[in-house]
RNA sequence: GGGCCAUUAGCUCAGUGGAUAGAGCAACCGCCUUCUAAGCGGUCGGUCGCUGGUUCGAGUCCAGCAUGGCCCGCCA
């Protein structure tokens, strides 16, 4: 299905350079939806802008485009309005013969990209024997919707949990871990040592009590590095029992994501540092090698360096950084990364890019981007704590969900009269829980600060998930009251648009393609929440005028055919923001 | 001191250089013999932080200022 944006770019290039000549080839119509339904569907704002180097009236040139604009096939007659706006409405048929076309297909009219790229999308990213917590809670569920967008789009993605599995704080957990819990390094061991936020902490506290732990903690991170069997062993059951606990909020989320943690990096540190040193680049700088950059200086506004290699001879998450990027580039083919990564780490991946470019390890055409987004703040605007002021863990942010989107729901069915299985309950009860708290998230244009709240994102009416998963319950309500088979609809079946809040469905439908490729480009979420939002809207005041399953055939099956569609775009679009729907609730 | 981001209705937020700046919540008023009222309609609510500038046109771009958040050498 070609995008009526696309057909009508084409249509207004022919006309402006049949009116003013082929050096206007390509000329941007400045297309856009209208601000206003009144004016029709587009307008197009080009007139205006060419004034000056046409030397003429906006309203003069405009005429002379719609002279030569030949749109009849999808439009009414174009009307020049206003200071020089051409103005579109699309033709009852053209809306009909589209929609219909969207139904009938499992994409929604929306074609794969003609050429896929290799894209990487590096999220989530929590750290080895720390619990998930609030911090990971935007990165995972931003970074999930991204991915979901561009595979859709047909990109071929790559999904990497760049955890943190390497550093430092190794050399106290192992020793730890060797003291406290020996029987979990025996040979085919799988001990549980238990909570590991716990287990970080008595490590931490004895890192910093004990001078003599202190000591052999610095020799375990010295063992681990140069490959010592006992410490390797220590590392593979930290690194193993965290995963555990990460696969469980993955699974609950619904979120597939290939881990590749900084440690998959380690042999290829010293060749980075080798080339920099060969190019040239790098600077030894109070005992560290580091890289200067144009651009940064620090507090007392000296040059700002990257450091590569501290000066004990360790390396540092910028060279980890520098190492992925080599091997994104090179070994995965990557041709776009996003990093998905909170705004307070600008700093880093400008320095990081910066010094990639310099070192020419950013092919051509390779696209890095940090995608960054706000922090998770409390309702008082401060940073978002527990009661007792303690980092709020993600598991027990969910369950927190969860139980009251339970206690919603069971008060309902309580007012209704209702009876519904336990089974149906904790279903609904984990599906909106979830639903809830990720929607709230992507509705808010991540480079903002988020303010959480779970009355709010758990409110019926308003922009929220419930509000819209009622919408999509609303449309099988009807398909079960009236036995329809939506996968199986009469072949002769058409879409016959007749009272406003069709029309206003309608037009409303016929741009997913558009929302979704600017998406796809721009990485904002929350343009496609806001995109279902009022399709959801749009929905409920059809629903509320014209009836169903009472009308009249052939306006029936016309409806039920504008139903299905508006179902399927709902869950298509919540898919794509990681948001399953319910059948009923 | 420097950098980045933000500042839009009482609150939480949308807003792509275009026409009269929009939602939701809150408040108030209506609508259920009809497909789930978790809905729909209506009323009220604005110096788009401030001052300049660019432009045919600025909430949007630029500069300065104010306020807030985050970051600024060997943690990641």
């Amino acid at each position: 299905m070609k995008s009526t944006l696309t057909q009508l770019t084409a249509q207004f290039d022919q006309a402006i350079v049949a009116a003013f000549g082929p050096e206007l080839t390509g000329t941007d119509p400045m297309l856009e939806p209208t601000t206003n339904p009144k004016f029709g569907d587009y307008q197009a704002n080009l007139a205006m802008s060419l004034a000056k180097p046409l030397k003429n009236n906006p309203r003069a040139i405009a005429s002379q485009i719609v002279e030569h604009l030949d749109v009849s096939a999808l439009c009414e007659p174009p009307e020049i309005a206003g200071p020089g706006f051409i103005n579109l409405r699309l033709r009852t048929d053209y809306l009909e013969q589209q929609l219909q076309q969207m139904q009938a297909d499992p994409r929604l009219g929306i074609p794969p990209v003609a050429q896929p790229q290799r894209v990487i999308v590096d999220f989530s990213s929590p750290n080895i024997a720390k619990e998930m917590h609030v911090g990971h809670l935007r990165s995972t569920i931003i970074g999930d919707s991204i991915a979901r967008v561009q595979e859709f789009m047909g990109h071929d993605v790559l999904r990497l949990n760049h955890v943190g599995d390497w550093g430092t704080q190794f050399g106290m957990l192992i020793t730890h871990l060797q003291e406290a819990c020996p029987d979990a390094l025996e040979a085919d061991s799988s001990v549980d040592i238990g909570d590991l936020v716990a287990f970080y902490k008595q490590a931490k506290q004895r890192f910093d009590t004990d001078d003599d732990f202190k000591t052999r903690s610095r020799e375990a991170v010295v063992a681990l590095q140069a490959g010592d069997d006992t410490a390797t062993k220590a590392w593979k059951v930290l690194c193993t029992q965290s995963r555990q606990e990460f696969q469980k909020i993955y699974d609950r989320l619904g979120i597939t994501i290939q881990e590749r943690g900084e440690s998959f990096y380690n042999p290829l540190l010293a060749d980075v540092v080798k080339d920099l040193d060969t190019q040239g680049l790098l600077v030894e700088d109070q005992g560290a090698k580091v890289v200067f950059v144009d651009g940064f200086t620090n507090k007392a506004g000296d040059p700002l360096p990257l450091i590569i290699q501290k000066s004990d001879g360790g390396y540092n998450y910028a060279t980890t950084d520098l190492a992925a990027i080599r091997y994104r580039t090179q070994q995965d083919g990557a041709q776009r990364v996003l990093y998905v990564v909170d705004a307070g780490q600008s700093n880093h991946f400008a320095l990081v890019f910066q010094v990639a470019a310099k070192a020419g390890w950013i092919p051509d055409g390779v696209e890095l981007t940090h995608v960054p987004f706000g922090v998770v703040q409390g309702e008082d605007g401060k940073k978002f704590k527990t009661r007792s002021g303690e980092t709020v863990r993600l598991k027990d942010l969910l369950d927190e969900a969860v139980s009251r989107a339970r206690a919603d729901l069971e008060r309902r069915i309580e007012a209704e009269g209702r009876q519904e299985s336990e089974s149906f309950i904790q279903t609904v009860a984990e599906t909106v829980g979830i639903d809830a708290v990720k929607y709230a998230d992507l509705s808010q244009n991540r480079t903002s600060n988020y303010i959480f709240s779970f009355d709010k994102m758990l409110a019926l009416q308003g922009n929220t998930a419930p509000y819209m998963l009622y919408a999509y319950v609303r449309v099988q309500g009807i398909s079960r009251k009236g036995n329809i088979d939506f996968d199986h609809l009469p072949d002769e079946a058409r879409i016959h648009l007749e009272e406003a809040s069709e029309f206003a469905l309608a037009r409303h439908l016929l741009q997913l393609d558009e929302v979704l490729d600017e998406v796809a480009q721009d990485l904002y979420p929350n343009r496609l929440c806001q995109y279902l939002f009022e399709l959801s809207q749009k929905f409920n005041q059809f629903y509320d005028r014209c009836s169903v399953l009472q009308a009249p055939e052939p306006q029936r099956t016309s409806r039920l055919l504008l139903c299905d569609l508006t179902a399927q775009t709902l869950k298509l679009g919540l898919s794509l923001l990681g948001i399953s729907v319910l059948e009923r609730m």
